[in-house]
DNA sequence: GTGTTTCTAGTACGAGCGTACCAGAAGATG
DNA sequence: CATCTTCTGGTACGCTCGTACTAGAAACAC
């Protein structure tokens, strides 16, 4: 291996920006601070500062992150086909995971238009987000169909009631 | 009047829950502190643990002031009947205001649920909405109507686009 | 070996936070 | 008048935060 030190610094990175996403997704982007972030990755609180300028940097490669994923398995539970059109839009456009992970997810959303950076990188997952919605043989446009799922989400989330449920009864009320 | 203290004391109050409330749709829940409540209302900051017990408390108590004032606002709206029932559904569910409020509102919507007080507050002003959406005549139930403008607004706030105009095309593209 | 770059660990500073406490002003009651 | 309750203002404690700084370990080049 030629120069491991920058491997080991590429690793370390990844690290720390995968504890982030990981914050994110389990306490909602205010719950990213540095030390939290060092401790989950097992790293040291320098660690953070050396990678990342300030805190910004690393929640925005730790949205970049999360974007990415988040795209990622939306064409995985599409593509897997394996249950009916109706089910798969919603298991693709909600991310998996608890409710706490579903509210982290929507939060971190909300919040991304915010940062230009993060912007762009949700922009670009949620035009894949479509394309592969688009090959589910629905009758409305994908950013309708994505619409509908993600503002039933918002809906149960704030009354707090279970989220895939509620979510797949608005989508069968309108298909 | 009798007891001046009383009336007195809850001017104060209504004063703290105004301004936590005008906090959390310009910076979100987060910018909500017992300091900046008490800066905004022109109180002391004793006058903040006076009043509510703690800050869940005190955020507690705008968030419900939040949904009443959201579920007036849609009603309003609706009422007046000065514009094309696709049109008049956007305004009613949108908040009004720029960008900002758009994005705090959501931001609160979504951690709504997490608060049990909230969680009933925004239950009922959902219920109300829902009743007033639908004397719209339009042919979806209102909660896939309301769905269909919270998830576009969602989309936009995540990529940094205008709410409002992204929210329209959506609807109108639906409908 | 020496020297250089990359990375880690530890510590420190100043700021803002939630909350608690207390002295006293303001108004009501007798 | 005096007394009691309600309310206000000011201050303080302990904590976490972002960030900066420095010393040294680790991996490479020569």
């Amino acid at each position: 291996m030629t120069d491991g030190r920058r491997a080991r610094g590429e690793q370390r990175r990844a690290d720390l920006v995968a504890a982030a996403a990981a914050l994110v997704l389990e306490a909602g982007p205010a719950g990213v601070s540095h030390r939290a972030v060092a401790a989950r990755a097992g790293a040291s609180l320098s660690a953070t500062t050396y990678y990342f300028a300030d805190l910004d940097e690393l929640l925005a490669a730790a949205g970049a992150d999360l974007a990415a994923a988040w795209a990622a398995h939306a064409r995985a539970t599409v593509e897997s086909a394996d249950a009916p059109p109706a089910e798969l839009l919603v298991r693709a456009v909600l991310p998996a995971g608890d409710a706490q992970h579903v509210r982290g997810h929507y939060a971190h959303l909300v919040g991304a238009g915010a940062v230009p950076a993060l912007a762009r990188a949700y922009a670009a997952g949620r035009a894949d987000l479509d394309a592969v919605v688009a090959g589910l043989g629905l009758a409305w446009p994908p950013e309708v169909l994505v619409a509908l799922v993600d503002g039933a989400a918002v809906a149960a989330l704030s009354e707090g009631r279970p989220v895939a449920e509620h979510v797949r009864a608005v989508v069968s009320r309108a298909l």
